[in-house]
DNA sequence: GAGTGTGTTGCAACACTTGCAACGACCGTT
DNA sequence: AACGGTCGTTGCAAGTGTTGCAACACACTC
């Protein structure tokens, strides 16, 4: 809708991908470079992008703040973490809570696995849409006719052998996982690796965030995995319960 | 130096405090509510902002996913990282890495501490510059005049009786820091958690990043805690080699 | 010292942004 | 049920802010 705004901004992700030079970001985005470096200025004045010792750009320390700021205030994170970590000591896996955001799904906490073989993620990293057990908690939860055009709008990489192929086998798989109230992903991003996960519901009964138990093969079996099943299930309404308590939204409105 | 981008980019920090309707927003901006509305449409095109179900705009997943590419941009966290874990695997304490930029320093990253008490921190936060020790000697490094300038435009608060009161007292710290090579921080921050930090440098001899150990008195006395420095220095000191041995940025350039 | 490759600046033209006023939707009140 | 209020949204005309250009400054190479 605006322009300059959306080229500048469109500079970020372009950022994302490595440290770039000012030809380069103006090639990029198709102007001139002089245009590029009024942008890169303003950028630069908020602290969104940074200039290192060799004069190109990369992304910010501001940027990296904003995001912590945002994070702080949802509030299912803080009502969860101490539930999350409570189960992290009973089973000693992996945990991790994830929302759904326009077309993304990501972590948003994480307690780390007390086994020194660890599975591979970041708080903050979009997921494997397709196939994350959290993810497909969280898209099964859309009304019918959105859940529909976010499949077909889909990427369908294969993971591995196992990984949804297509948006046909992802709506079934969605289906079902609403239907049971729970999720898997059993080897379905990587090979080795399984996942439980669970729900967390808001007063109204819509899933507004997801959890997970995930451990490799060497660790434990898929079955042995799924025996946890209850015990997560547990702590997800657990969670559902206290967030659906309180006011979702607590308000510093003087 | 453009003034709607800067307009736009002034929104975030102000959704960073909480949640905001249009009205809100313009009257911040001190702009009229269209234009307001038109710079949050551009920012919730690219996923910067996201409109929750009270119509309502807050950060959105964007910026979060953004700042974790920035930071796995970072080459001394992915050089250190498994330094870091060692580390705490020895002593059992929290460690942190940070780094400086612009005017603030921030952690980038942590391994939590396996006692049970633990400090507050999160990556991503700035820290509190004027007495965190790994502060210190990220800006000792910088050269006098620089020092000085920065300084004097900080606000000193006093988070407890031992901290840093005023630009003076803090130019001697730093002196003092650059001096010795590494830095401490005793209750300084919070009245009951002292650290040990010492500095990464880059091939140039620059200090390009910082490391502490982190522990509250209820666990080691601040003497006890002194005794790791040399382990810290040593740490510090291989994460200095690895990183200056190699290319300090990795080329992707087709 | 000419020759490339950067990043940077002043300027004039015009495209884009801006504020306005008016509309529609919603909510609580009378 | 009609009213007044608040809030988000849209089309438009005015003009300001943005744009690309051309020229410059600087660093490096040949």
């Amino acid at each position: 809708m605006s322009q300059t705004v959306d080229r500048a901004l469109s500079i970020l992700p372009l950022l994302a991908e490595g440290p770039a030079d000012l030809g380069r970001v103006a090639e990029r985005l198709g102007v001139h470079k002089s245009t590029a470096l009024r942008l890169l200025r303003t950028l630069h004045e908020h602290g969104f992008v940074y200039r290192q010792s060799d004069q190109r750009y990369r992304l910010g320390a501001r940027l990296i703040s904003l995001a912590q700021e945002a994070m702080e205030n949802l509030d299912v994170r803080e009502i969860a973490h101490p539930h999350l970590v409570r189960l992290n000591e009973q089973v000693g896996h992996t945990v991790h809570l994830a929302v759904h955001e326009e077309d993304e799904v990501l972590y948003i906490d994480k307690v780390e696995s007390r086994y020194p073989v660890r599975m591979y993620s970041r708080i903050g990293k979009p997921v494997a849409i397709t196939v994350a057990a959290v993810a497909k908690l969280l898209l099964a939860d859309l009304p019918e006719n959105e859940r529909r055009a976010v499949a077909e709008q889909l990427d369908y990489p294969m993971y591995t052998a196992r990984s949804t192929p297509n948006a046909d086998g992802f709506l079934k798989e969605l289906a079902k996982v609403r239907e049971q109230g729970w999720a898997t992903d059993l080897g379905g991003h990587e090979e080795s690796i399984n996942c439980v996960a669970a729900p967390i519901r808001g007063a109204d009964g819509r899933v507004v965030a997801a959890m997970s138990v995930s451990a490799p093969n060497v660790v434990v079996t898929a079955e042995e995995l799924l025996t946890l099943l209850p015990l997560v299930r547990r702590t997800a309404d657990a969670i559902s319960g206290e967030y659906s308590g309180r006011t979702p939204v607590k308000e510093v409105t003087a």
